[in-house]
DNA sequence: TTAAACCTTTGATCTGCGTCAAAGAAGACT
DNA sequence: AGTCTTCTTTGACGCAGATCAAAGGTTTAA
């Protein structure tokens, strides 16, 4: 998960506006240039696989607008969801040549993307790019380590509590909120989706959910709008101690 | 977890040998000598926590000898390890300056570590070291996405196979072992720390080596040593697809 | 060698979540 | 509006793994 970074004059690439300050926030006006004149554009509709595990990957990129995930699927079946993408978000590895992991369009989604040769050789003479990449990746690792307590220890109604603060904390960002108060949003993702993140069955998700509405934690309307009631006391339930060290 | 770069020379970083290309497989004799300069060892004793999650952390290092574990605790006392340190493994971030995770020496240590400052400026003068590691923390990121997979989806069976195939792996990489037929270790974890690394009991760890036996998958002496009859047998009772996604 | 501390195994019981099943709701299309 | 499809909720029941308890091994130190 990415944050702006504050004092960075945001429209750097072009018309992506600020989707690259991923990739390109400290980058000087040649640089950009150059990442200009590599990238291209491709959509994908709701549902449909953007990469298959397995795959030689011909491209990075990042996503410029929806929901995407990448998920890990054993030979019977088993589904577990390992990364929640999000607007400004990188896919693909730089070195890798081949896609570990599924990456699946939740909603329609654009991607800008890199042909992965060209944006190589412009990280080896970009030290930027790479330190920028590594500070994403570092991100990225402390997000998955988090969430190895929430599948490992937490229970059912506490990894309910922690996607939804995951998810009320993203959105309280880019809207500059308050985390204090009342917090409503959309549910990026179904139960089915939800359970696949949490390592629980829709059903589970479903009952916990009730659970949370029943006891005045949470209320919804029409399946995926959601009013967080009082943050503290969602992230009481995600039994994170204090700010959930969500942070980051 | 890190395997030697083929073709590299393994004696770089003065006297910790190849135990740092980790961080310098691509450093010119320059940047060695910079690395030599600001490189000092800390020694400890098993059972001690190398460092608190929440502490101020002056240096980066890595692994010399030994074996480390990164672990998280929530507050009513349940933990769940999100990393395992072997020899040659990085600690620290650049960057950051305060530590997410517990590090505790789970056998004596010692590390080879640099004061954080000093690295982080090294980094900002030579390239290939961020690039170093950022593909290291690319294979943080992939075996912490393989554990969420683990802890999501796997019966305690499965999970108690895949740590014994990581580990297995581990050696057999180590030894340039075939990974075909037998294969004997030790191991280096507790069945508590086993457990806390499975996302499981101590005695749910405990039966399910003794189900492993009991079905012939593999022997132990002396509640450390395993001998692993057959590889191919082991990684089925993963409940992985062929080789496992152990690799990298 | 004996004791003490620790680690591991095994048994009995309990429970949270999975599984199976069926009945609502909410969108999507005609 | 009405039908279809997909998603969600709720119920009943069973089981894998947690919990509680105690005994058996292994290691360390005296």
């Amino acid at each position: 998960m990415l944050l702006d970074m504050p004092g960075q004059a945001p429209s750097h690439c072009g018309d992506c506006q600020i989707r690259h300050r991923a990739v390109c926030a400290k980058c000087d006006t040649d640089e950009l240039q150059r990442l200009e004149e590599i990238k291209y554009y491709r959509s994908f509709e709701a549902g449909q696989t953007v990469i298959w595990s397995g795959d030689h990957m011909g491209f990075v990129g990042s996503i410029v607008t929806g929901i995407a995930t990448l998920t890990q699927t054993m030979e019977d079946g088993r589904t577990q969801m390992v990364g929640l993408l999000l607007p400004s978000d990188f896919v693909g590895r730089p070195g890798r040549e081949i896609a570990p992991y599924d990456v699946v369009a939740t909603s329609d989604i654009v991607m800008c993307c890199f042909r992965r040769k060209p944006f190589e050789e412009m990280m080896e003479s970009t030290p930027h790019i790479a330190q920028r990449l590594l500070q994403m990746t570092l991100d990225e690792l402390d997000a998955a380590r988090e969430w190895m307590l929430v599948l490992g220890r937490k229970k059912a109604r506490e990894r309910i509590a922690s996607l939804l603060a995951i998810i009320a904390r993203r959105d309280a960002t880019l809207k500059l909120a308050s985390l204090q108060g009342k917090i409503e949003f959309d549910l990026p993702l179904t139960r089915e989706a939800m359970a696949d993140y949490l390592g629980l069955t829709l059903e589970t998700v479903s009952r916990q959910i009730s659970a949370l509405k029943k006891d005045g934690v949470i209320s919804v309307e029409g399946n995926r709008h959601v009013t967080v009631h009082d943050m503290d006391t969602l992230l009481q339930e995600a039994g994170d101690d204090t700010d959930g060290g969500i942070l980051s």
